[in-house]
DNA sequence: GTGGTCTAGACCACG
DNA sequence: GTGGTCTAGACCACT
């Protein structure tokens, strides 16, 4: 039997700049890398998460065929979406995943420390990171 | 004699998708809040630095303008803009900053070396910033 | 079906020396604020406003996105612009607006009675209201 | 022998949209209406409150052109700058004066009491001088 | 079809 | 010579 598709928590930041498709599409990678939604596990129906969310169901779909390209899902007509069993959909190790996320807690605990907004931190992040 | 605006130092990266005014807006940001360009410091016109960028000018006064709504900047008809005197203006004590960049860069390395991208990082320290 | 943009009542004094872009955050701010627009409704969309003014898309565009910057407008890309639903766009008790309109009726009437202009009454209120 | 020039008690707002010289000018041709400068009382020299508001003397220069014009001011080379003793300079009647500044009280008053902002209270002013 | 960005260029107001 | 405003029009991104 199919198991039923988790509830995401995933969101939309209301008036960011930041495309609504772009956050999805960023969000779903990172919970499938991160290992919390697993190879072959069954995704929501596009309409579902489209209501739950409250955006455009077009949105959603365009956004489950951009990860279809990347191979973190694979669409099945008429049984739905899943995460995808190849190399793509392979979680990294948790542990790799822990130290990055506790790294990144720390500098959003320095950055707010020291009183510098989120895109300040974002803007330094991306400057550090080319060269 | 009044001071020579310098040479900011500040880029548009081609092709990049990020708008160019909010590229500019967000170097200059923080070139400010670094303390490279300090409150009172003269900037370059507007006509000036778009001829150097090789922008219009109508996008370089758009980025002063904002920086100016944020009291990052002062624009004044008839004489120029400069760098707000009031508590935006005010550079952060260059040892947090250095402090953050010193934990951007483990941040960096980390996340190189367990490989992730960039973007996902940066999704990462979005998420995380939230909380 | 979805709500049609109403018909905004707003309009650009010709020759005035305020410029355009002023006038119309002013107005469609008041609008709101006086709970003619309301929390939710769909504006018209940047070009058919622009059009029913006679003024470039660029400056109703603009208008749009100051009144966003202040939270009294939502700004969708592909969906269109509509009131906000936060605090900003709440409107003003009808009851109170009604007592700032018979106050300023009291003070147009006595400023023509006394031949103070305009100028020198808006002026008074500018220094007034510092205190 | 003449009487030393007073204290204005002008000042221009910083970061205001409003020219500095039209500040200028509404703020002394009201002192002068008010009867706070009477008819034959000497001005400060031009420099010397260009200098107190650190603003630039061919500015300051031009206001007292204005005033003159409107037969606010007289210029007399070699002497100064002095309250026009014609029909234009005489003051206000100062109860006609007290019952404005009064009513203008109320509606800053009112206006604060409701969350109105000052823009927002002239604009409505603006509005409905019109009508 | 919506808003977003950018350009090119004009004209104005200000100091 | 500075910033401010506006136009006309193009092209793009998003839903």
């Amino acid at each position: 039997m199919g198991a039923q598709p988790r509830d995401l928590r995933v969101a939309v930041r209301e008036g960011s700049r930041v495309p609504i498709y772009v956050q999805l599409t960023e969000q779903i990678r990172l919970l499938i890398r991160r290992g919390v939604l697993r190879p072959g596990e069954v995704m929501p129906p596009v309409r579902q998460l489209a209501g739950e969310l409250g955006v455009n169901a077009n949105t959603v779909a365009g956004v489950y065929r951009d990860l279809q390209r990347d191979g973190l899902l694979i669409l099945r007509r008429g049984v739905g979406t899943m995460v995808g069993a190849g190399p793509a959909g392979r979680p990294i190790p948790a542990e790799d995943f822990g130290r990055i996320e506790g790294k990144v807690d720390e500098l959003v605990q320095l950055g707010r420390a020291t009183g510098l907004s989120r895109a300040e931190v974002r803007q330094i992040l991306e400057m550090r990171w080319r060269d």
